[in-house]
DNA sequence: TCTGGGGTCCTAGGACCC
DNA sequence: TCTGGGGTCCTAGGACCC
């Protein structure tokens, strides 16, 4: 590892707690606050309020009630009566989001967003211009407040991990530095699924195993863990469990993939109807994949039956595409393979895996066939008049339950 | 209480190649 | 004649995160 003074002496040393991680509070129900000021003060959940909605995000009015985030809003109704549900706009979301990024980039260019509300930062580089990382997170959450009437809470540590612990720590609204001579002392008396990785399957076979805190986890052998959880995820839990986390801030990741689902509001038993949906989703697959300039080798059909049993499958196609002709087209022949007929479905999903840039190379075989120019010619529609103004024929053929209702 | 929609990563078996 | 071992790709399912 190298530290170098600067030829002037001037580069200062890279600070022991040089990574922050900025979470907006309650970010969705906060933006609709701004949007309808009405709302500020009561308790507010974002997401469906249909009988198969979820909650996305619950002011902390709402939390007061014990709603939260991924709870079924029928259940949230249960619980908090004067709850009052709005539709998400994630168009104001990414806008707001787009603002947030633009004022850590004006600290510093290390970067990297984890979702609409979330990203860390590597400020080793700017305490020079701006003070040591906690007073770096002082400022960042000023300036996101002054920009934006949003507030945030950042963490401040030695990595990755124990700072995104530590933003949790600090919420609502605050501020939590953990010095690299304090890990021990943070991480200890945590609970063990406040760890990363550890969800509710892990979690139960921990709380087996006798280990509820990340103090037990640390002194569990390398061996039993191993047993339980496989090789990947225990030595993953257990450098967790050392506060041990040497990824870097990555300001840029290539995606993986793009889906589209949607879950019926009754279920459907009609291959027409299946047919139907499997093909608006390839559309919204194929336009998103040519407006993210990618194409994608492998085509996945996902399957919900009304049991809550979850299929997939998937075909790996020897040219990439982007055109959402041959995402049906596989599809649908993806769904004919099914070894079922008629089945009561719950959801419909379409994903391309196994991204590649659509470089210049690839365009001349995009000139062969027709369909991707007349879907470039959809790009081009819905750019004018918005998403959704252009879409073929097919789709305006309802079923009696088809769940593309259009206006 | 009855479970959204967007993702990432891991596991495990089988095909295939050398 | 009935059987190696490593590497890579593909597929299906599942855990997990926000």
């Amino acid at each position: 590892m190298r530290r170098r003074r600067g030829m002037m002496g001037s580069v200062a040393t890279r600070p022991p707690e040089p990574i922050l991680h900025v979470d907006m509070d309650a970010f969705y129900a906060s933006v609709e606050a701004l949007k309808d000021p009405s709302l500020a003060g009561k308790p507010v959940a974002v997401g469906g309020s249909a009988a198969r909605g979820v909650v996305m995000s619950a002011s902390y009015e709402a939390r007061r009630h014990g709603v939260r985030s991924a709870m079924p809003s029928v259940r949230a109704r249960r619980l908090c009566p004067e709850l009052i549900f709005v539709h998400p706009d994630f168009d104001a979301y990414r806008a707001a989001s787009n603002q947030i990024r633009q004022v850590m980039l004006s600290f510093t260019p290390v970067v990297e967003p984890l979702s609409l509300d979330e990203a860390f930062l590597d400020v080793g580089g700017a305490v020079r211009l701006f003070g040591e990382p906690p007073e770096i997170a002082r400022k960042v959450r000023a300036a996101i407040l002054e920009g934006t009437s949003l507030t945030a809470s950042v963490g401040v540590a030695p990595n990755k991990f124990l700072a995104k612990l530590a933003s949790d720590a600090a919420k609502p609204d605050g501020i939590v530095h953990v010095p690299a001579d304090g890990v021990r002392a943070f991480l200890d008396p945590l609970p063990v699924n406040a760890l990363w990785g550890v969800g509710e399957r892990t979690h139960e076979v921990l709380l087996r195993l006798g280990v509820r805190t990340v103090a037990e986890l640390a002194a569990t052998s390398p061996v039993v863990l191993e047993r339980a959880l496989g090789d990947q995820s225990s030595r993953h839990l257990g450098t967790l469990a050392r506060g041990e986390d040497d990824r870097a801030v990555v300001p840029y990741d290539a995606p993986k993939s793009v889906s589209h689902e949607e879950t019926f509001e009754r279920d459907v038993d009609d291959d027409d109807e299946v047919l139907r949906e499997v093909l608006r989703l390839s559309h919204r697959v194929a336009a998103r994949l040519r407006a993210d300039g990618y194409r994608a080798r492998t085509v996945t059909l996902k399957i919900r039956l009304s049991n809550f049993t979850t299929l997939t499958r998937s075909r790996t196609l020897p040219d990439a595409t982007d055109s959402a002709a041959d995402l049906h087209r596989v599809g649908a022949e993806l769904y004919a393979s099914l070894p079922f007929a008629r089945r009561r479905i719950r959801l419909l999903g379409v994903a391309g895996t196994g991204l590649v840039p659509a470089g210049a190379a690839q365009l001349a075989r995009y000139r062969a066939g027709r369909w991707p120019d007349a879907e470039r010619a959809l790009d081009r529609i819905d750019e004018r008049f918005g998403r959704g103004s252009a879409f073929p024929a097919a789709l305006l053929r309802r079923g009696p339950a088809g769940p593309f209702s259009r206006p």
